[in-house]
RNA sequence: GCGCAGAUGGCAGAGUGGUCAAUUGCAUCAGACUGUAAAUCUGACGCCCUAAGGGCUCCGGGGGUUCAAAUCCCUCUCUGCGCA
């Protein structure tokens, strides 16, 4: 106990903690800003409680105060500078008063550099509007098609029995219900309440409360929910600006909108006007909405704070994303993917299920630097795989951070240098 | 040698007169996955025809009963158990 007491103190005094007195919780400057005429992406440096962030910066999602399979130091190893918990999942299990009783998210999970949790809003769509749908983050359908009602029946099998119109999210006017997916347990959160939760985990960025829209929602809906959600943002920023913890801890507000235009626009107006260190911009997309929807935004949002796209991270996405002046990624696709066998090359995914790979002697890439591919070949993953050995999972998720990871990097070396057209062109190219 | 039980698609194992090209699991072959209900999910899986659908062959081998057999009878082969 003495140890953990003389740990502690030793901590509070070290030099660096004098360093976290500065006026805001974060600091961000941009060091460079592409000269092409219609781009808006920018390189800089994000300085956190627990460090430097390089920007753009592909964040790790480590929802459950974990990034699935790998350990902090292989994170760290791969190159990653910041990780982002979800609020929602942390609530329930381990629950936030054990994560600040441990000392805080970087401290209970052994990760030493920046941090951020999502607010749960992702799970007020996930969890709600998209429950037992095919709607995800990007929509691939049409929005006649996601009309359709029969897709509850798709459901996974071993996800309880399908009940007709049952949604674990509910959205009122002040908050959400969310019924847990682990043991059927009712919780509400407003964002009051988010925000506690967000305190307590302690991470150095936060995110407003805010509700993430399905795409097959009508315009009136959409219109309704923003305003819920800008209210919801100022509530958020509201209740975390009264806590002593929001000296050092950054809150991000989130911009919605849909795909429409009018809400776009109107929803970075509001959300920059209050007095955010940074701002989120969410959605569910089709992707050739994308784009637009960012660029709407950010040619509105603040220039000197930093933009973080939510949930976005295929390669293409990201050229977009940073092009379009977003300074901050999030995604599951490398982990999630990589587990399911599917590694990103510099031409295209793979899946190391495929037959063709078990006699295949080559690395996944020779030219990639990551652990993975400087020891093993695609033939003893497409083993590991096979046999439902759990290094497969561990492997295959360094590839794909580092994969990930260093694009995001080279897209920032690119931006200093003046070639983030001739990157990008010469990427695509071979990657599609 | 005698008695009993059994032989089903790559494997395990349901089915025991028509609704059976044959439940299910595994394996195999593909696909999906974008603020993680995710080490998950979906589809295909006898052969042939582009699909709806249709045709052909099939439940150890052979023969029989029946309008109809994986299913009943006879016989052979093989396997397991028990007794010699």
């Amino acid at each position: 106990m003495n140890n953990i007491l003389n740990q502690r103190s030793v901590f509070a005094k070290s030099p660096f903690s004098y360093m976290l007195s500065f006026v805001s919780a974060i600091d961000f400057k941009i060091i460079k800003k592409m000269k092409e005429p219609k781009a808006l992406g920018r390189a800089g440096v994000l300085k956190t409680a627990h460090g430097k962030i390089q920007t753009p910066a592909f964040v790790a999602v480590g929802t459950k105060a974990t990034i699935k399979s790998l350990t902090p130091e292989q994170v760290k190893d791969l190159g990653v500078e910041v990780i982002l918990a979800n609020t929602y999942h942390l609530h329930l299990q381990p629950g936030e008063d054990r994560i600040a009783c441990a000392g805080g998210l970087n401290k209970i999970m052994g990760w030493n550099g920046p941090t951020m949790t999502d607010s749960g809003g992702f799970q007020v769509f996930s969890l709600g509007a998209a429950f037992g749908k095919n709607i995800t983050k990007i929509t691939k359908n049409h929005a006649e098609e996601i009309l359709l009602e029969d897709f509850t029946e798709t459901t996974r099998k071993n996800r309880g029995p399908i009940v007709e119109n049952f949604k674990p999210a509910k959205v009122k006017e002040d908050g959400v219900y969310f019924r847990s997916h682990i043991d059927g347990s009712a919780h509400y959160f407003s964002p009051e309440k988010s925000i506690e939760i967000q305190n307590k985990i302690g991470a150095d960025i936060i995110f407003a409360f805010d509700e993430c829209t399905s795409p097959n929602e009508s315009i009136h809906y959409q219109r309704e929910s923003l305003d819920r959600t800008h209210r919801w943002a100022k509530k958020s920023l509201k209740y975390h600006r009264a806590q002593p913890i929001s000296k050092k801890q950054a809150i991000f507000g989130i911009v919605q909108g849909g795909r429409h235009e009018e809400l776009r626009k109107k929803s970075a107006e509001v959300i920059s006007k209050m007095d955010f260190d940074g701002f989120g911009i969410g959605g569910s997309f089709q992707k050739v909405d994308m784009s637009n929807a960012v660029r709407w935004v950010n040619e509105i949002l603040p220039e000197e704070k930093p933009r973080h796209l939510l949930g976005i991270g295929e390669p293409e996405d990201l050229f977009m994303a940073v092009e379009n002046g977003c300074d901050l990624f999030d995604c599951v696709a490398p982990t999630r993917i990589a587990r399911t066998g599917q590694v990103y090359t510099s031409s295209g995914k793979i899946n190391l299920n495929n037959s063709a790979f078990q006699e295949d002697l080559s690395p996944i890439e020779k030219t990639c630097g990551c652990y993975t591919c400087k020891k093993y070949t695609r033939a003893y993953l497409a083993h590991l795989f096979r046999a439902d050995e759990i290094l497969a999972a561990t492997l295959a998720s360094i590839h794909n951070l580092y994969f990930i990871v260093n694009l995001v990097k080279k897209m920032r070396r690119a931006i200093l240098n003046n070639t983030f057209s001739k990157l990008k062109k010469e990427f695509l190219k071979k990657y599609n």
